[in-house]
DNA sequence: TCGGAATAGTTGAGTACTCAACCTGCGTTC
DNA sequence: GAACGCAGGTTGAGTACTCAACTATTCCGA
């Protein structure tokens, strides 16, 4: 590997303010999350994307892959959301080893009571001190950000994979 | 509260593109910051605001204030680096309350031969998908975020402080 | 100079996550 | 049709964090 290439000091002060900004924004949402759902935004978003299937379902390995998750991750989740009564495990149809994840009326009704404050914590601390040109900006630095990432996360089993440079001297 | 203000498509889709970004940055930056330093980025961080003191020392509220955490979290944080042998506590000289954690020796070995594999990592997946122009306003979408939510902060004590809007009904 | 209130930091219980080891059922292949 | 490997998912130990309760020192006022 050759001399690293350190960062000059705008990119310091971007790469700080970039930190500070998702730590804080992060810390704000859990907390506010926990406060008054009672659950962390992880598990609101396991219930959103439940939610969002036509059949409020969905098998747990495609849980943790539109959650971005591990299995592993998602396992404990779900094991707790089901104690919560919010979600309920079944065998899956045509394969034994398969097990959906369902969505019940109470886990539904906790996510409709949760949202409408989320919403707004995401937008008082995120979209309104944004400038829509900013938004707009926003969303394709994430996307270039996310994207390259994406694609290296299926090309192993399960994230992240370690299969990177690794920093030793050449 | 008046009615939700629920976000539109566009908003939708900058919001989980954001979402993915930083949990895909993060999970990565911290699972390569484990595998070769032995340390999440947390402990990392704390690593870092000491080495840039003139004495390589800070109070331990000082350092949870640079750090944006908790007493709590740095409390635990710096018992971990001093098992570690990284950091040691001391008495702080004024006052008989006060603690102050020095970087040791050893920590700023650990330190300098964990940054190159890190700022390496920031730069592959973070400052190398973006434009200078993204940087620049990467730059400052953060610091909008980051500012307001730094202002609210130091209005109560320990973060995050819930005395935010409730999402009752008015 | 005594007695609170505020400040600095720690502690412990509880929670969420990671990693690696582990079952269990499916699908081949011979 | 038995044995292999593999895919789907769980489990448990270990770690990092949060919150609330705590100790210890200092500050301040009468």
């Amino acid at each position: 590997m050759r001399r690293t290439r350190w960062l000059s000091a705008d990119e310091q002060r971007t790469w700080r303010a970039f930190l500070d900004a998702t730590q804080l924004f992060f810390g704000q949402i859990d907390h506010q999350l926990q406060l008054q759902a009672k659950m962390p935004h992880a598990y609101y978003e396991v219930l959103v994307r439940l939610s969002e299937t036509p059949l409020r379902r969905l098998r747990m390995g495609d849980l943790a892959t539109t959650s971005l998750s591990s299995k592993s991750r998602i396992s404990h989740a779900v094991a707790r959301l089901e104690e919560a009564g919010w979600v309920r495990r079944e065998r899956s149809g045509g394969d034994g080893r398969g097990l959906v994840a369902v969505l019940t009326d109470s886990g539904l009704a906790a996510l409709r009571a949760a949202a409408p404050g989320h919403v707004e914590q995401v937008r008082a601390h995120l979209f309104d001190r944004l400038t829509p040109a900013q938004v707009a900006a926003l969303g394709e630095i994430s996307e270039a950000i996310a994207a390259p990432l994406r694609a290296g996360r299926s090309a192993c089993g399960d994230p992240p994979c370690g299969a990177e440079r690794t920093g030793d001297d050449a």
